[in-house]
DNA sequence: CCTTGTAAAATGTCTGACATTAGCTAGTAT
DNA sequence: ATACTAGCTAATGTCAGACATTTTACAAGG
């Protein structure tokens, strides 16, 4: 078990549990099984027990794993984790393959309410907030040719969360972490056509210009319509039910 | 500095965490100040280095301090707290006197998401959700007396939690955690008079059956009927500006 | 003035031992 | 036969001390 899995060069106390988290993120320990002891994973990874117990108290904050005394570690149920953790968003976009009914998940979640956050973002940003929302939008432009989806990908998740933060609302301004993984999951499965790009720059710098002329219901609609794109995008098909019943995209 | 705080008999490493992060969210720490040295902890609090630092990599990873090897810990920004941490619910729900600010931050959140989350629950509460429902608003009407303040409270976050949980999308459960120290600030200043709580009784129960009769709509209407009523029995002027400037409490 | 070296202070890590807890097993009394 | 208890084992939790690493401040020298 985690035979196959290698600590980077790094290979300090954070990329342990990265490597210990990614083996659960990835779905290959079913929920309700026995994480391993802690001296098997010292030697494992020919770490210190130190190491190996201040990975797993990540792993445990995050609702990965549920830890006893005497009993061990045990794998939590998905519906446990803390998606919402910064942690795990570092985690969950570090993913090769990540799981589709998570990315799934969080798009349902981003597609309910990513439109009232353009709404709130509209009422409430200022000059600041809008010249980062520019910023990000310059790079997305700028990245826009091939071989650049990295790149592109960052600015994407920038402009996203230049949205949130406009909102000026302390939750919904923390929920922009799950913006990476799930923009991430997005130019890892879709090809990115050069017409496609054209098409999601465009429905970006609507939500923008809403967002500037300080239009609510504008704002809510074009944060809709991207979403609508990157929901083609992700090869989510607009009429299968998601997680909940009927959204008519 | 913390001369005041004390360790509760219990003693173990979680409470030592909640002490400290109290400190912090009670105000009486500036942001950007140095926090005390482990050392000084470990004497002040008569416990090991050891327990310290865990207490001390709890407060780090929900954000409330920032530290770095041979610096320090420093106070983080309100704005890098993790208040989706379930940590950060606990703590928050045991202050005596919460930050006025905060508690209105997390309620302008509910204020715009929660309709929506009533809208979601609408379309796919199950069996299930709706016996959760049911059994919260029992003992939210059992405990209308005076006196069971804290169990009728107890119930009022079950019975949004529910809601919450009756979304079935892992995001949006994850932020049931916000409703416990929402409403427990809600039940410490209002006075929760015999007629304001029969209308909100009332109010509760046409959320719940909007989302048993599959009425996104109407769920959406009758959820935030129920916030309105907070936000008068929390003191809070409905038409304020809510998530920008000006926190005329 | 800038650079560099050195020392002090703080957190990070390692090690080994012991404490505490959960779960199992065997034994015993009713 | 069942139920309860004692004890054993294995795992995590805690402690104490030493050392490593990083940051900062300060002072000497160019």
């Amino acid at each position: 078990m985690l035979d196959d899995l290698a600590l980077p060069a790094d290979g300090g106390a954070p990329a342990l549990a990265a490597v210990l988290a990614r083996a659960i993120l990835s779905g290959r320990l079913p929920a309700g099984s026995d994480f391993p002891r802690e001296k098997d994973l010292c030697e494992r990874f020919a770490v210190s027990r130190n190491r190996v117990r201040n990975a797993l108290a990540s792993l445990a904050a995050t609702g990965l794993v549920e830890r006893t005394a005497g009993r061990g570690s045990r794998v939590r149920e998905v519906t446990d984790w803390h998606l919402l953790d910064p942690l795990m968003s570092d985690w969950l976009a570090g993913l090769e393959r990540p799981d589709p009914r998570l990315v799934r998940e969080i798009y349902a979640f981003r597609l309910s309410a990513e439109p009232q956050v353009a709404e709130l973002a509209a009422l409430a940003a200022d000059g600041r907030d809008l010249a980062r929302l520019e910023n990000a939008f310059a790079g997305m432009r700028d990245t826009a040719g091939p071989g650049l989806h990295q790149q592109h990908a960052e600015h994407d998740v920038a402009f996203h969360d230049g949205v949130y933060q406009a909102t000026h609302n302390l939750v919904w301004r923390q929920m922009g972490h799950l913006l990476r993984p799930s923009i991430i999951a997005l130019i890892q499965r879709s090809q990115h056509h050069a017409d496609s790009l054209e098409d999601s720059l465009e429905r970006h710098r609507r939500v923008m210009e809403a967002i500037r002329l300080r239009q609510p219901e504008a704002a809510r609609r074009a944060a809709l319509a991207v979403l609508e794109r990157t929901a083609t995008d992700l090869g989510l098909l607009p009429d299968s039910p998601l997680p909940t019943e009927g959204h008519p995209i």
